[in-house]
DNA sequence: ATGAGGCTTCCCATGATGGGAAGGTCAAGG
DNA sequence: CCTTGACCTTCCCATCATGGGAAGCCTCAT
């Protein structure tokens, strides 16, 4: 199988696999004698792998890890299971954080009359940059920055 | 004002403020013979501007417009209502991904085990890649990508 | 044998941020 | 007056995952 078509049974990019490779996260697979990658069923299947736990948003260090147990028959899945509450607690501090910005984004746009005249309590806020309940928190536990 | 001052009195770092000069976030500002560049008061309050906007998660980009229409006393607040409103559905749509993301993951953490032996839904998962909710879900409307 | 389409590598760009090096400047204190 | 330390300058590099595109080679079907 050419790169093209483990892309389209994987879902992997050609781009990507290439990328993917390059960075060690799947071994350099067998070549013809005119260069072209040549992948089997199996890596296939590492590939899926890696499509369908980047669509959880599990990151490329997390994922190797991922791979590495999964290799591993005789793995702990006490491991795997750190691996994604950790990640889910990434992610849901985000979502926090995300949900911070949507509550006073709502609260301002709620305020303003959005009509052909200027005063607007959003640029007020931007502006004077009081230090309202999100920032608050922000200041409280630094860092933020989702 | 050296860089120094302004970023301590903005928020902004001055690896940033330089940052935002370069791009032409905000105009070059005045120098001394030396070099060395001098901030006003009404630059920090500018940059402080964009510190908040930057805290509510606009990008660059959607804090020039905003910058724009904070300095047009005859801007309609339906602009500046509009800006905030499209920024606000895109962080909704992004809450909404990372909630399936967690969805999905607490679904599988809570059928794993998470003990010495190797059995673990969350890796037969991965390996499987059926198409669960979330994929299908994901394959409706690309694109994804958190 | 020719052309289309696939493959290769290599370089560049994204977005916002930080790290760090090499060198110039300024102010305070000896 | 000179030194020293804290600041400033520019320039380059790295992040993270992804895509775009060019130049050139390969393969298969016509």
């Amino acid at each position: 199988m050419n790169i093209g078509e483990a892309a389209a049974a994987s879902g992997v990019s050609a781009k990507m696999i290439r990328y993917y490779e390059q960075i060690g996260l799947v071994a350099g697979v067998a070549r013809t004698e005119a260069g072209y990658r040549v992948y089997s069923t199996s890596d296939v299947h590492r590939l899926r792998f890696i499509r369908r736990a980047r669509d959880l948003g599990f990151s490329v260090k997390e994922i190797s890890e991922l791979l590495a147990l999964w290799a591993d028959r005789d793995r702990a899945s006490a491991d795997v299971k750190r691996i994604a509450t950790t990640h889910i607690a990434d992610l849901e501090e985000k979502m926090r954080q995300i949900r911070e910005m949507v509550n006073t984004l709502r609260h301002l746009a709620d305020h303003c009359h959005g009509d052909d005249r200027p005063h607007c309590p959003i640029l007020d806020n931007l502006a004077q940059g009081d230090l309202d309940e999100a920032q608050r928190n922000r200041a409280a536990r630094r860092p933020a920055r989702v």
